[in-house]
DNA sequence: AACTGTGAAACCTTTCACAGCT
DNA sequence: AGCTGTGAAAGGTTTCACAGTT
């Protein structure tokens, strides 16, 4: 959110080599990683930027910047090494050690997410699930307990990402509590504006905003093909 | 994806007055007719690039700047009509014609999003659900009775917005089907790369990325600090 | 010959700062 | 006085094209 504090001073450590690492480079880097998992189990040894770009569904250019920006980890005249690409990219996540996921909200969502299996494959998994609501308490959903929401503080450790699946009228109170816990990364799904603090990461996914982009094109389509008959 | 696309000649229709709108303000709108919706309840009627900003989680230039794109709505020294504003964001993003949404793939998140509350509120509700599953064909979500996705064709009309939230194997096909029955909007909750023709609008939700993007600042933060405590 | 890594150009987005309207 | 609308500047991202390496 506020670029310029990536570039403040704090990070010349001892034996860094790296620059930072664009934002839109880190969004595209769990495609790679992606692409990557089903080209090694394809049994590739190594893949060139253009195949791999293709399986990550973006161009060769932008593909060879994103990775000039992690060092120089393929070779000219072959392409990259998988095995070493796939290790390099997941440091760069810090997918190596594990951190934990804690969700708050067992919703309709909650409870999808909870189940979801596409978190498990990759270094990350939901390690708790909470709610507010007495009655879904003790509750078990894919092998997790839920517990209540005031156990919240016992359940984050340091480097534990939140997610919120609540309604949107507890959203920015289970976000309080989530920082007062720790919390410094927040994935929000509840359709709200959230406020956290400076130094806490938020992201959001929201559904209905996503269908109102798509509505927006296929408004745009609509008008054009209009105005193209009339031409 | 393609913005050249966008800006191609085919728009000089009669009346028009308006240039494109930039993808990134297109992607906003939704957030602010959302704030807007909530200061409408709250017995506003007019509202400054300030406050509306505020509500919206962006700066107060940047919401001029976005809704300058639209037309000059408001009015200086007062601020935008609440009303106004509403009608004018809805008519850009389409959301007068409640366009129809399909929905194919009835498991954990699918169900979800089936009786997930906040698209119904805003011009857009699910209209049909779909599974290849006939175990599922025939059970009631959300007051939708779920259908073989081989209806498809029938139910889906001009303008519709495809939903596919399969697993990640049967992703594609579900695609290439939507497009065959005319969808040309399609919102992708599989974790895979689709490939559509040109013409048609992908977008996509990938919850294990915004995770893996979540891990990557929590990852460096926890190395700022580290680094700052050994300086 | 094949392919990576990267300056430079083109493009898009955000921010600034203020002219101009009410 | 207060606030919008917008050129211009600053910053970030993508694309191009090719030098350099294996």
């Amino acid at each position: 959110m506020d670029p310029s504090r990536l570039a403040t001073g704090a990070l010349r450590a001892p034996g860094r080599r790296r620059a930072n690492v664009p934002e839109a480079t880190v969004a595209r880097l769990p495609l790679y990683l992606r692409a990557l998992h089903v080209l090694a189990e394809d049994g590739h040894q190594t893949v060139s930027s253009e195949a791999l770009a293709e399986a990550a569904g973006v161009g060769s250019a932008k593909l060879r910047k994103d990775l000039s920006h992690l060092g120089s980890y393929g070779t000219r005249g072959v392409g990259y090494d998988v095995t070493n690409l796939v290790e390099q990219i997941s440091a760069e996540l810090g997918l190596e050690h594990r951190c934990s996921i804690v969700l708050v909200g067992v919703g309709n969502l909650g409870r999808a997410l909870a189940g979801y299996g596409g978190f498990a494959s990759r270094g990350l998994a939901i390690d708790a699930l909470l709610d507010a609501d007495q009655g879904r308490v003790g509750e078990v959903i894919a092998g997790l307990t839920v517990q209540h929401v005031e156990h919240l503080p016992q359940v984050v450790s340091t480097g534990s990402i939140g997610v919120i699946a609540t309604p949107a009228l507890a959203a920015q109170e289970v976000c309080d509590l989530l920082v007062a816990a720790g919390v410094t990364s927040i994935l929000n799904f509840a359709p709200i504006v959230l406020t956290v603090p400076d130094g806490v990461d938020l992201r959001k996914v929201d559904l209905s905003v996503e269908l109102q982009i798509l509505s927006f094109h296929e408004h745009r389509k609509a008008a054009l093909t209009a105005a193209g008959a009339s031409a």
